[in-house]
RNA sequence: GGGCCCGUAGCUCAGCAUGGAUAGAGUGCUGGACUUCUAAUCCAGUGGUCAAGGGAUCGAAGCCCUUCGGACCCGCCA
């Protein structure tokens, strides 16, 4: 039993109860009770049911009420209607705690199947490959990663995707600046190359363009060559965003994501779907070839109420525009179309996970990342090109929902961040911009953190040894960093502070470590496992019914995030678990208390809290260390 | 000009999908709690015409309309 159970207990109840009074139907909400002074739970069916029945609210839930008495189970100790209208219910705490302190030390405990092993694919990252994650890539990955793992919890068969980028014009601006502009293909000692491809040479090359035509027209071959693939020029950008890709990987992995499968858009590119995507599109007439105005040659998508305007998908020189090539990729990830590509093994990441590349080359390797439903994570700005592949999609396969672009605001550096480099914005946050050299990497801020962090747990734990305090402080980095990114909503704009963002207390992650570090600690001081099979009649405390509560909510908080793609919904409910330990370290004392049969009901409320705590936490990809 | 998003406490944000009881946190500021299971903590105080106006409703922060303020998108660039 959690709280889900006892709601749709509840629920249906109510509803047998209308059934037999012979009352009309209504949706009737059956839902935590805002105040605690008003009960545990309470429904609104009095106010729905007044109008029809023409009697008053407060009425109409006492008839209930009195109903209800014959319904009563070991979970409801009252049921009461109030004057204002409400029907209200006191949960019987008796049975509610023991059945929530069993369920929550079960290893899939908040697990609830929406998805019914169904196949969706998250893809997310997808940075072009010419340089280093910066602060905006990491909300795109801590959405994406977060969210697959919320889905996975929900039962579906997750598939993750990483889309690389190897053939277009921002790849091509460092492949000049390699073989054109007198870069070394080494970086200095000590850098990354991701960080010395896009820092140093990404930057310095697109800024030469202006002042140096002969560059700019090396780009356009070069970009050409990349399509086409074979040329030494293609081979040398294979090999340079390889690299770049095996830097960002790194990143990404610190943070804690994992994919099944990158794909190249070379590949793509190069494979035969683009060619039937446009056969396809062209017999359905989805696009038609303009033969007026502005866009006369081209094939273009028709405008209506979503396109707003008509859109070009190939040039009347013949070459596809950038949307066109999401379109065939699209198709792949729902599998619409025969898949052209074989498998080859890139590495093996973390839990022996695999991730996977695409290939052309006949590896004899078939695999399936498709999925019935894809989600894209990508920021707003996208959302217009988003909203027409979205509609193609739906020609295409007319499933509604199949195709789903989750969007997000983007990440902004505060005036005082882009002070440090170098930029006036007189009191205004600025758009980050790779090309100008406006951001802030991500590794910079987990190094920053990591140093912050290490300094604080050095301090409050001298007797650890090396490795662990470094181990704890890269977690704790994580944590920070993760929770900042995902915590709010995703329509809301974060503005990127490097001071603010090392600021530790109050509604950050480590708090929440911090709370779950010290459940382990009594656990571990106790020096016994705490055994289950008793009465806890003993957790009779505010305290320790608020925190069984929250506990007793993990399924409801999952089912909520993965229906509505919410992954802010998880990192509440971490934060609200651990207020509601924190607060009830601070009053009841676990070790000391007064007889050993208390002792055992508090740590198995503790252990219990911990387990919720580290699946929960899990879910946003942060770890628990054990000491900080 | 069209589209899309945001506006709730000094600051950063929950709550809005599915209207309902007294609008919640963090941070800041003021004060208090460590010989105690870790003070990255807890407790108390401070702080809000929910941008403005109108509408439908028994009832609006939430739904509808208008206005204002801010951000973003609207290329045969990617």
């Amino acid at each position: 039993m959690t709280l889900r159970l006892l709601l749709d207990e509840i629920r249906f109840n109510i509803q047998r109860i209308l059934d037999d009074l012979g009352y009309p139907t209504v949706g009737f909400d059956v839902s935590e009770a805002s105040h605690s002074e008003f009960g545990d739970v309470s429904c609104n069916v009095g106010f729905l049911l007044a109008k029809p029945l023409k009697k008053k609210p407060s009425e109409i839930a006492e008839s209930i009420a009195n109903k209800y008495q014959k319904y009563k189970s070991a979970f409801i100790a009252e049921v009461n209607a109030n004057s204002s209208g409400y029907l209200n219910f006191i949960v019987n705490y008796r049975g509610f705690i023991k059945s929530v302190m069993q369920s929550s030390v079960r290893q899939d405990y908040g697990k609830f199947d929406l998805g019914k092993n169904s196949k969706i694919v998250v893809e997310h990252t997808s940075v072009n490959p010419n340089k280093a994650l910066h602060i905006g890539h990491v909300r795109n990955i801590v959405i994406g990663d977060t969210m697959a793992r919320i889905l996975s919890k929900a039962c579906y068969d997750v598939s993750i995707l990483n889309y690389v980028d190897d053939s277009g014009l921002q790849v091509a601006d460092i492949i000049v600046g390699f073989r054109y502009g007198g870069f070394a293909n080494e970086p200095p000692q000590n850098q990354k190359f991701d960080h010395y491809c896009g820092d140093v040479v990404y930057v310095s090359t697109t800024e030469r363009y202006e002042k140096e035509p002969i560059l700019a027209e090396k780009r356009t071959m070069v970009l050409k060559e990349l399509e086409e693939g074979n040329s030494e020029i293609a081979k040398f950008g294979d090999i340079i965003t390889r690299r770049v890709l095996e830097e960002q990987l790194k990143t990404c992995w610190r943070l804690g994501a994992t994919y099944d499968c990158v794909n190249f858009e070379s590949h793509i590119v190069r494979s035969r779907l683009w060619k039937t995507v446009l056969e396809k599109m062209k017999s359905m007439e989805i696009i038609y070839l303009e033969n007026k105005g502005k866009n006369a040659g081209c094939w273009v998508i028709k405008s209506d109420s979503i396109t707003e305007e008509d859109k070009v998908l190939i040039r009347s020189n013949g070459i596809a525009t950038y949307i066109a090539k999401d379109i065939p990729y699209a198709t792949w990830k729902l599998g619409i179309l025969e898949d052209p590509f074989y498998y080859k093994q890139y590495i093996v990441q973390k839990n022996d996970r695999i991730l996977w590349e695409t290939t052309l080359e006949n590896t004899g390797t078939k695999l399936n990342f498709t999925g019935d439903t894809v989600i894209t994570v990508i920021d707003s700005r996208q959302s217009r090109l988003q909203k027409i592949i979205t509609k193609i999609i739906h020609d295409f396969k007319s499933a509604e929902k199949s195709y789903v672009h989750l969007g997000y605001e983007s990440v902004t550096l505060s005036s005082d961040t882009a002070k440090t480099l170098n930029l006036e914005t007189e009191g205004k946050s600025v758009q980050m911009s790779g090309r100008k050299g406006i951001y802030v990497n991500a590794d910079y801020v987990l190094d920053v953190l990591g140093a912050r962090t290490y300094d604080e747990v050095k301090k409050r734990n001298p007797e650890l040894d090396e490795p662990l305090l470094v181990e704890i402080a890269e977690q704790i980095a994580v944590g920070a960093l993760r929770y900042a990114m995902i915590k709010q909503d995703l329509d809301k704009i974060i503005t990127f502070d490097m001071t603010e963002s090392l600021s530790l207390e109050g509604d950050t992650g480590p708090y929440i470590q911090y709370a779950y570090a010290r459940s382990v600690r009594i656990l571990e001081k106790s020096g016994k496992a705490p055994e289950f099979d008793v009465s806890f009649d003993a957790l009779n405390t505010i305290y320790e019914r608020n925190l069984v509560k929250i506990i007793g909510k993990f399924d409801i908080q999952v089912e909520d995030s993965a229906k509505n793609l919410s992954p802010k919904i998880i990192a509440r409910y971490c934060y609200d678990l651990a207020v509601s330990f924190n607060s009830f370290y601070e009053h009841i004392k676990v070790l000391a208390a007064e007889s050993p049969d208390i002792i055992n009901a508090r740590l198995c409320l503790v252990w219990s809290f911990k387990e919720t705590l580290v699946k929960a936490l899990s879910l946003l990809g942060i770890d628990a260390p054990h000491r900080m």
